[in-house]
DNA sequence: CGCTGTCATACCCGGTCGGTATCACCGCGG
DNA sequence: CCGCGGTGATACCGACCGGGTATGACAGCG
């Protein structure tokens, strides 16, 4: 009745994707009669038409569209099932750690110390990747673990731990007659004639329209603003790289950053779960307590928040 | 070089749980020697020994007991993209509510109402569940949106937004000496000898030990409740089904619980972000705007919440 | 009205999946 | 010490099915 193995998902993403079985088929090494009797079988099986067959052309059906984002995430899963089993197999008490190349330097830095510190502290390997990569590299099993930053990055999917919530400030070159401001505001800088702001990729590493250039990592921004190019919104902790030609001016009414730990949801690492204790701790030793009443630091493990109560 | 089949993570996965090939074999409806050949070609495959096959048992490697948990979660997806497609081909503009029974019946009619009133909605099933239900229903592909609680659901995997947020309540046999307070703290009712507190159960369907009652659903508490057998820590909004025989007592030190609508973090439906976005408006009327400058009300679709600046 | 290009159908072959029989090994008890 | 029961592994075999080739049905188009 059901079943769905992964060849026949794989051959329906491919189908989708191209909407044409023979340029499919061909992307699949194979020919397009066997390729299409596939999607028959697994239409019959589901009781589905996933795929309209008109005149000229394949579209997919509302269902099919479905089963198509399910079917890539399933796809996905299983290819970080696969990496994540062989890196559990070479490397024990090892963890490969994700964070965004020249992003939050002290608190990275803070986190291995401390983390070194510990007894019987796992190995840590940091991975510096691009700007939004850190979701995919824990997804796909390539880390354990990343620096993430809410509400920028795609946290859906993973537990995190909140490590430091700062402000944003703008980024001017030095020269610039904003520059001599002590505050600004989103306003401020949304216009100014001579300064585009600077545009990051999104999720899909596609850039909204805009006059401002395209980042795509630090050290082409930090040129560009000290090149008089363009501004930057940035997490205070950037400072930390900043050049004589910058200057940072704090916005008030920017939304706040948090750096977060992240970790795949169901992860039961010990090595995981050694990490995001001592990142509780060195939490609790750098900031006062939370405001609200935590229920408990989290563990990757169990995650058996569930305690008293519920209605 | 790599593939995994799911019917190799079928096998896998039994295998691991029976630990025992012959029992394995029989539970699949199928003899020992294949098998034992397709673990092996697996385990081949993969470059890794997922078992070790000692004398008088087997026992799960540490990769064995990664692939473990991968393979759970990518069977369970497939099996809750069979239900989404199926469900996608066959209710279209119409869309499942899971919601915990007898909870939180004021937000949750507020919320229909509104999505009732707008335009081309789409039609609302809810599906009354049991206690921690909401989320295997929501991975299961069984629903389309849930109502759940921070911090006692988990919702690791899902987008929420933040509906409701409350302080917690003492819910007492009305003659209890500790009726006629007007205030308590969790110490307060820890260790009241005569009162043991209601015991819910957790994630996997244990129960933690204790003195109190295990508790099933709401009605049964209240009995209990009622009868002086016990009490029990819920937020505020359960006052709306208390009875005569209860009394509801604020909680000072209890940890605040948010009321979250919650999906599936990839979710496209139009009929869930038609939902989401009446939650939010909801949320606009009947609340101060929220003190923090938040990016924006998230929609499902996108996720695309990158906005300006980055660090 | 063929020509081209689409997907579906018909048919065949070979790999592989699963079954049966058996082996190798170990612990145990007579 | 030697069978006996029970483990997983191996050997072999048949049948099914996944894939290939050839071809058909059908629509758009010059």
């Amino acid at each position: 009745m059901d079943a769905l193995e992964t060849r026949e998902l794989r051959y329906f993403v491919t189908v989708a994707e191209e909407l044409h079985f023979s340029r499919a088929a061909e992307r699949l090494g194979m020919a397009q009669p066997p390729l299409s009797r596939a999607i028959q079988q697994l239409e019959r099986r589901l009781g589905v038409t996933l795929l309209e067959r008109n005149r000229r052309g394949v579209t997919l059906t509302g269902a099919g569209q479905v089963l198509l984002d399910e079917a890539r995430a399933i796809l996905d899963g299983t290819a970080a099932a696969v990496r994540r089993t062989r890196r559990a197999a070479t490397s024990t008490n090892r963890l490969t750690l994700a964070t965004k190349a020249g992003s939050n330097h002290e608190l990275l830095q803070k986190l291995l110390n401390a983390h070194a510190a510990e007894p019987d502290a796992a190995e840590i390997e940091v991975l510096l990747c691009g700007m939004g990569d850190q979701a995919r590299m824990l997804r796909d099993g390539r880390a354990d673990a990343a620096l993430m930053q809410r509400p920028f990055d795609a946290l859906a999917g993973f537990d995190t731990e909140d490590l430091l919530t700062e402000q944003q400030v703008a980024i001017l070159p030095a020269g610039h007659p904003l520059a001599a401001r002590t505050s600004l505001t989103m306003a401020d800088i949304s216009n100014v004639p001579d300064l585009p702001v600077a545009r990051w990729p999104r999720q899909d590493g596609t850039y909204e329209p805009g006059p401002g250039p395209e980042i795509h990592d630090q050290s082409q921004l930090a040129q560009l603003i000290a090149l008089g190019h363009t501004l930057a919104v940035l997490c205070a902790s950037s400072r930390s790289w900043l050049w004589n030609a910058h200057t940072a001016i704090p916005l008030t009414d920017a939304p706040h950053v948090t750096t977060v730990l992240a970790w795949p949801a169901h992860s039961r690492s010990r090595a995981v779960a050694g990490l995001v204790r001592t990142a509780a701790q060195l939490l609790l030793v750098h900031h006062s307590p939370s405001p609200a009443p935590r229920s408990a630091p989290r563990r990757p493990a169990a995650a058996a928040d569930r305690q008293v109560g519920d209605g």
